[in-house]
DNA sequence: CGCGTTTGACCAGCGC
DNA sequence: GCGCTGGTCAAACGCG
């Protein structure tokens, strides 16, 4: 298993993670050593029709980080703003339309930010793996805003 | 044979 | 109105 740690989690849905206030607060974490990005306030009150979105910077060699999920590349793209290219990967799961964004960091190759876009609407295809992640914060998908709540209520 | 991965092209949104 | 950037989808290929 590659070696990797949890450095920071943004708590997206509220309106942080903007261009310029997403670097502000990245290299101001980065220059403190500290995660003061963490924010929870927005997470019930996210926007409708946006979901929630996470953000995650963790120390690691390998780009994508397998939470024990399947995960489905779709695309690749090369952004000017870094020097990396970002790739997009979705959930392949069945009734499961999340979305994970993961690019390298700008200011440092060594971290990754991994950015989730979307809740899982089932479990973890893996669980087991829940008991090898204890970096990892299962209460970060375990919450399910009511506006990403699946339409799947008429199947009774 | 099936699934996943990779690259390119196309489309949409925003800014100038 | 045009140009640019970001994002998504599709087709083909390789590997399991």
């Amino acid at each position: 298993m590659p070696e990797f740690e949890l450095s920071d989690y943004l708590m997206l849905g509220d309106g942080i993670f903007d261009d310029d206030t997403y670097s502000s607060q990245s290299m101001a974490s980065l220059e403190k050593g500290s995660a003061a990005a963490t924010e929870f306030s927005g997470v019930g009150k996210n926007k409708p029709g946006v979901g929630v979105r996470v953000a995650f910077r963790m120390k690691s060699e390998m780009e994508v980080i397998d939470d024990g999920y399947k995960w489905r590349k779709y695309g690749k793209k090369s952004i000017k703003n870094c020097p990396n290219p970002r790739n997009y990967y979705k959930c392949s799961s069945g009734g499961c339309d999340v979305k994970k964004r993961i690019e390298r960091d700008i200011n440092d190759e060594s971290y990754v930010i991994t950015t989730y876009d979307g809740v899982h609407n089932h479990e973890t295809p893996s669980m087991l793996y829940y008991n090898q992640m204890p970096l990892m914060a299962p209460n970060a998908w375990t919450l399910q805003p009511p506006s990403s709540s699946p339409p799947s209520s008429s199947s009774t």
